[in-house]
DNA sequence: TGGATTTGACCGCC
DNA sequence: GGCGGTCAAATCCA
């Protein structure tokens, strides 16, 4: 049964923070995803919100077998819908000429218009939930209205650090071409000076044997993704998946000339998230990562609009489309993108996606051939051990393909729960 | 000063 | 024994 998470007991200050622009925001602010309203602004800032909401989504399809609390439950749908309502709203303000969230910010990543009151749920989309059971229909979430601001939306405290706080954010920067070449983005840039290994390592102290380090728990969900590299800035950055993360190790692989990201939730320590994922560049494509996932989310690092959520309407008929057929979810999608023929929805063929993880699209950027990228996404069995897109792509059931949708929903930094809950991470490592 | 990344070492599984 | 995953001290940066 599902255990009422902490941070649905604090929206209200949440929500203060979301309105006023702070806490969370400030790097989302910085990140200057909505500069002057220019389209890839734009284009970022709807990613984002439809990466938050098809997350929250594949939360909650995650988490649907296991509760049954009908408040709990409508709560996170209304934070899925207030995600896609809010990538409508700056849909149609870019549509209509309107500066995209302006000086406001997005009222912090677009779900409240400091400048405007909240526009009326359009109906965009309705959501589709499969039965658990039926985890092999596609799926598509959209919704309207609200604000759940991506806890993301924060983003990644490197974002000020680096030299490039436009550029998206995500995984390390090393990502890229491993051994924390620390060039590509907005991670620092260390050991200009060989700390060395003897600095750190070094007093040979008397190894004790470590306790606790285990490996990958067989039966553990995992899913991989293959996903382009950021459409803008630095295209060696791969794609941020919306959650917050915080990379643990690398490690190179084997056979492979990238090395291996292993990253686990940021609010693992707060909330016991074990969350984790794997980013590795692929070899033949460098421009494509696979992101494999282990463990679904625990810590629902969504937070803010679940209680203070204004009606949410379903909607409508496109995301019936969505999960009817990959020609017409291509056709709905590509209308709900704001006519953006180049953000290309493509269906995608997937291996028995897990019931979690369904957040997770592949996508391709302005890619006339939205299929080269091998996107897919795979569920595996037991480990958390490598994965290939391959395997997806030898699947049978379309999933869609939303134009960098997913994975450039923005960031994954600094965190809205780190902000809060800062001092319960400290436990960390 | 706090939080995140880097990276060599450690450890478990195959 | 090798490889992959994780740990954790050192380091970096805002």
């Amino acid at each position: 049964m599902h255990v009422l998470a902490p941070h649905l007991l604090a929206p209200p200050f949440l929500a203060l923070r979301a309105a006023s622009g702070l806490g969370y925001y400030r790097d989302h602010r910085s990140r200057g995803r909505i500069i002057g309203g220019g389209e890839t602004g734009v284009m970022d800032e709807v990613l984002s919100r439809i990466g938050e909401g098809f997350r929250l989504a594949g939360e909650l399809m995650d988490e649907l077998p296991a509760t049954n609390d009908p408040a709990y439950l409508a709560a996170r749908c209304h934070a899925i819908a207030h995600a896609y309502g809010a990538a409508a709203r700056v849909l149609e303000d870019a549509a209509t000429g309107q500066p995209p969230l302006g000086g406001g910010e997005a009222g912090a990543g677009g779900y409240v218009h400091p400048q405007r009151p909240p526009p009326a749920p359009l109906d965009l989309l309705r959501m589709s939930f499969p039965a658990p059971e039926d985890a092999r229909s596609p799926l598509l979430f959209l919704g309207t209205a609200g604000p759940p601001p991506p806890p993301n939306h924060h983003h990644h405290h490197q974002l000020g650090r680096g030299p490039h706080p436009h550029q998206w954010l995500g995984a390390a920067p090393s990502d890229a071409y491993g051994a924390g070449a620390g060039t590509s983005s907005g991670g620092p840039v260390r050991r200009l000076a060989p700390s060395s290994s003897s600095s750190r390592s070094s007093p040979p102290s008397p190894v004790l044997p470590r306790q606790g380090r285990r490996r990958r728990e067989s039966g553990e969900k995992n899913v991989t993704v293959t996903v382009a590299a950021q459409p803008t800035g630095n295209t060696e950055l791969p794609p941020d998946d919306g959650y917050t993360w915080r990379k643990y190790g690398q490690k190179d692989i084997l056979g492979s000339r990238y090395p291996r990201s292993y990253y686990r939730c940021t609010h693992k320590n707060y909330y016991g998230c074990e969350a984790k994922k794997k980013v590795q560049r692929r070899d033949e494509d460098p421009f494509t990562y696979e992101v494999t996932y282990c463990g679904g989310h625990s810590c629902l690092t969504s937070t803010t609009p679940l209680l203070t959520l204004p009606n949410t309407t379903g909607a409508a008929a496109a995301a019936a489309s969505f999960t009817s057929s990959p020609t017409a979810a291509t056709t709905s999608a590509a209308a709900v993108l704001g006519g953006r023929p180049d953000l290309v929805v493509a269906p995608v063929v997937v291996e028995p996606p897990p019931p979690h993880q369904l957040g997770i699209l592949n996508y391709s950027w302005m890619s006339s051939s939205p299929t080269n990228l091998g996107v897919g996404l795979a569920g595996e069995a037991s480990t958390c051990s490598n994965n290939t897109a391959a395997a997806a792509r030898d699947t049978d059931y379309p999933v869609l393909d939303l134009a960098d949708v997913m994975f450039n929903s923005g960031s994954s930094g600094g965190s809205t729960m780190d902000d809060i809950f800062s001092s319960h991470d400290r436990r960390d490592s």
